[in-house]
DNA sequence: CTAATATGAATGAATG
DNA sequence: CATTCATTCATATTAG
C-alpha cells in the first residue's frame, strides 16, 4: 500500500474524496467519512449475517440442534466482536440538545404538521447552531412526533373503551440470548474448522456474484 | 476540501488512537492508521472465505433438501427457528432474509430501474427459495431502494458551500460508534488466521474496492 | 447490575 | 415517482 508521503493526498475516486495524511509520528492515516464507514460496516455485516445463517443452516441440517433461540435476518448482530467476546457493535445515534427540543416542539406545536423538505433545510440549520444535527435528524424527528402522538391518542381512546387492554405496551421486544451471538460465533468457527480450506476456491467469483458481495 | 479548522478528538481504546474530524460542515471523518486499514482488510478477507465455504455448503445440501422455510397461513416458520423447536412468528410484514437481500441489492446495482413485471415475477421466484415473497414485496422493494437511494447523495464531497443549500439533498450524518473499528480490528482474528491469506486479498480488493480503500 | 421505557432510525407498505 | 404512514429495531436513559 502505497500512499505518498505528503502529509495531506485527495483521492478522487468514484466521486469521493478521500484524504490521507500524516498524523503522528509520521504514522500515515486515511481519512473515510462516516458514511463510508456505514457502508464498510454494513458490508461487513451482510458477510456476517451470511455467515451467521449458513453456519446455522449447517448445523441444522448435521442434526445437532442444541441450544439457544436463533434471530435470524438481525443484521445488528455482530458475530465478529461478540466472539471474542466483546460487546456487539454499537450505532450511535443522534441525541437533541434541550435548546434543539425546545425549537422542535415549538415548531411542532404550530401545527404545521408536515414540513416541507425546503422547511426542514431551513429548521436543520438553524438548530445547527445549537449542536450537531442532520436535515435526515429533523425529518424522522418530525415523523416520530407525529407517529407517537397519533398512537398516544389512540391508545389512550382504547382505554376508555376498556376492553382487553393490554394496550400501550403489550410486548417488549426479548432481548437477545446472550450466548446467541457466541454460539453462532462457535458454530461458525467450527464448521469453519471442518471445512477444507483449499477446496473450490475457484468458485468464489460466482458465489460472491450470487450473493452481491462484491456489489 | 481543507483541514483548517479540524475539531479533534482522541478516543483511546486498548491504546489504539482513532482520530475524528469535524471537517467543515460537521461532516466528521474517522481517520484509520496503515495498520488499521490493514485489519481491516483481514477480516473482510476472513468473512469472505467464511461466507464462501458456508454457502457452498448451503447450496450444495439445498440440493438435496428443502430448507427454505415453510409457510403456514399468515405465518412464517422460520427453518431454524423451527430446528430449535420454538418461535414460529406472525410477520405482519415481509422481511427480506439477509440472502434475498444480497440478492437484491445486486440486482439492484446492475441498474436498470424498474423492473418489468416479468422481470418481477422472476425475481420473486428466485427469492422464494430464500423465504417467503411476493412479487409485490419485489416492487415495494426497488420502489423503496430508489427513492431512498437519491437521499443519501451528496454528503462526503463538497462541504464548502452550506449557504443556500437548497439543491442538496438530505444527507445522514450517522456518526459510527468509533469502537466499531476496534471491535472489527480484534473480532476475526482467529478466522484470518485460518483463512488463506493470497486468495483473500484477492476478493479484498474486489470489495474493497468501492470504498476507495486501495490507493 | 438488570429491567423497563423513551426515542432515533430503518424500512415495508400505502397513498397522491 | 414522491411522500407519508405504520411498525419494528436498537440504543440511550432511567428506575428499581
Amino acid at each position: 500500500m502505497e500512499w505518498g508521503n505528503q502529509e495531506m493526498q485527495h483521492h478522487h475516486q468514484q466521486g469521493e474524496d478521500f484524504l490521507q495524511y500524516q498524523i503522528q509520528n509520521g504514522v500515515c492515516g486515511k481519512v473515510m467519512t462516516d458514511e463510508q464507514v456505514e457502508e464498510l460496516r454494513k458490508q461487513i455485516v451482510a458477510y456476517s449475517a451470511i455467515s451467521e445463517q449458513l453456519a446455522e443452516l449447517h448445523k441444522s441440517m448435521s442434526a445437532h440442534h442444541n441450544f439457544t433461540g436463533i434471530r435470524l435476518g438481525n443484521l445488528y448482530c455482530d458475530p465478529i466482536s461478540a466472539s471474542v467476546g466483546h460487546k456487539i457493535t454499537a450505532r450511535q445515534r443522534w441525541t437533541p440538545t434541550a435548546l434543539q427540543l425546545q425549537i422542535l416542539e415549538n415548531i411542532y406545536e404550530q401545527g404545521i404538521g408536515t414540513p416541507s423538505k425546503q422547511k426542514i433545510k431551513e429548521i436543520a440549520s438553524e438548530l445547527a447552531q445549537h449542536g450537531p444535527i442532520s436535515e435526515t435528524n429533523v425529518y424522522n424527528w418530525f415523523q416520530n412526533r407525529r407517529a407517537r402522538s397519533k398512537r398516544k391518542l389512540q391508545s389512550s381512546t382504547d382505554s376508555v373503551n376498556a376492553e382487553t387492554d393490554m394496550s400501550t405496551k403489550e410486548k417488549r421486544t426479548k432481548p437477545v440470548d446472550p450466548d446467541f451471538i457466541t454460539n453462532i460465533s462457535q458454530g461458525v468457527e467450527s464448521f469453519y474448522f471442518q471445512a477444507s480450506i483449499s477446496r473450490g476456491y475457484d468458485s468464489y467469483n460466482n458465489l460472491a456474484e450470487q450473493f452481491g458481495l462484491l456489489g
